[in-house]
DNA sequence: CCACAAAATGAATGGTATTCATTTACTGTG
DNA sequence: CACAGTAAATGAATACCATTCATTTTGTGG
């Protein structure tokens, strides 16, 4: 009963046909997350749904860091970077990286694990870096300057994702509101400003911010480039 | 001998003399994690150093997540601002967030705690924002653009916090590099750009990225100020 | 003075990732 | 074709970890 929730369980050995596979472990692990969050993504409930052991997992990824990471990998095929083959420069980057954001917001987990995950056996990482690098080149781009650029807007995006997951009230200073008068005032009249928290199509505080650094980030990039 | 490592343990019952208190548990944590790194602290870890019993711990924090956001707000004090009362716009934020990046690079594993944190009853991190939107409206800033501004800077800063932390050859495409030959060459271009992986004063690249995306964000939010 | 709240202990509890011995089946070599 | 070795499953066991609870002691307000 443990492996297999129905029919005969199968019993210990190495059965017939392969029953995992990184590509099995990473899609069951995707619709774990997706139907009960990451706090419910355990290598026992990982497990059960591929109606394995738990310990069968370990005869493919050596931890669940590993499995994250795969995760991590697939979760970047979901991020749209086609802009870069048709767009100009600033519009191919905006688009893209509101993309890449919206993506990863769903999957704030994720964000600390990319930072420390190199980027060798991540084909899908490769594969978008691959094409944004080349866009960058051929708007005029030293080749030098590509890779920090590129970081630079990476590190602003996964701050940003975080960012989303807020709670909308985080800046509410409370009872100590009086003794930070300066800012509590700009808090109130920031909250004014995009307003429509429920209207439709109302931009949140979250998006606001994301629009006024990313806006900031083209121009900037753009002037340190040599004409 | 669970509690008290060395002297008469303490009977059970409360003591003559309150022994936990929020700021002895915050300054126990911080030091745990100097100690042994964030890996370290744990509930026991925390517990043992102040010589009283795990489950004691849970008369004044109710999680450990709250230990954690006290332990965030007093990292908090180690960011430099002071250059909001002195100098102009542009350096004191380029001196305050090379100052914040630098602390939480070290305390990397706050940077999602700090995400989802509210700001009400985290007092230093409070002082912060005061000093910094004082100096923003000093500079000429709309206050509804204030917050969205540090917001933008902010999400910016926790990302390059987390970059720091990667393994320096994060970009190393491995076998799969001929399949992406633009970025492949991109990254090997950068490497040789700021250089002095183990020379003093070198930067590496992380720093290189972090100052491009800084002096772009500084440039392009400056022009988003109405003249 | 006494009831109640606060703060400690020490012993569970339930959950976690991970490891290991064992069993079975596939695969390459003589 | 036999046989050795390896790959891949099971199920039981391990070590931690955060958290809870009953109990004990002490401080405090009415």
């Amino acid at each position: 009963m443990t492996a297999a929730a129905q029919g005969t369980p199968r019993r210990a050995g190495r059965p017939p046909r392969g029953v995992l596979s990184r590509e099995r472990i990473t899609s069951a692990a995707v619709a774990q997350i997706a139907a009960e969050g990451y706090e419910g993504l355990t290598m026992s409930a990982l497990a059960r749904r591929l109606r394995v052991a738990p310990s069968a997992v370990y005869n493919h990824a050596s931890s669940k860091q590993e499995v994250l990471r795969w995760v991590q990998d697939h979760v970047m095929t979901m991020v749209d970077f086609s802009a870069f083959a048709t767009e100009p420069w600033d519009e191919a980057v905006r688009r893209w990286a509101w993309s890449y954001r919206e993506v990863f917001a769903r999957h704030a987990p994720l964000v600390p694990v990319i930072a420390v995950m190199p980027v060798t056996d991540a084909a899908e990482t490769l594969r978008m870096y691959e094409e944004v690098a080349r866009g960058f080149l051929a708007a005029g781009w030293p080749e030098e300057r590509v890779v920090p650029a590129i970081v630079a807007l990476e590190s602003f995006i996964y701050g940003s994702a975080l960012d989303v997951s807020a709670p909308s009230n985080i800046f509410d200073s409370g009872a100590s509101g009086p003794e930070f008068p300066v800012f509590t005032s700009a808090v109130r009249s920031a909250a004014g400003e995009g307003a429509g928290d429920s209207a439709e199509g109302g931009s949140n505080a979250a998006d606001v911010a994301f629009s006024t650094g990313l806006e900031a980030l083209i121009t900037g990039l753009k002037l340190q480039l040599p004409t």
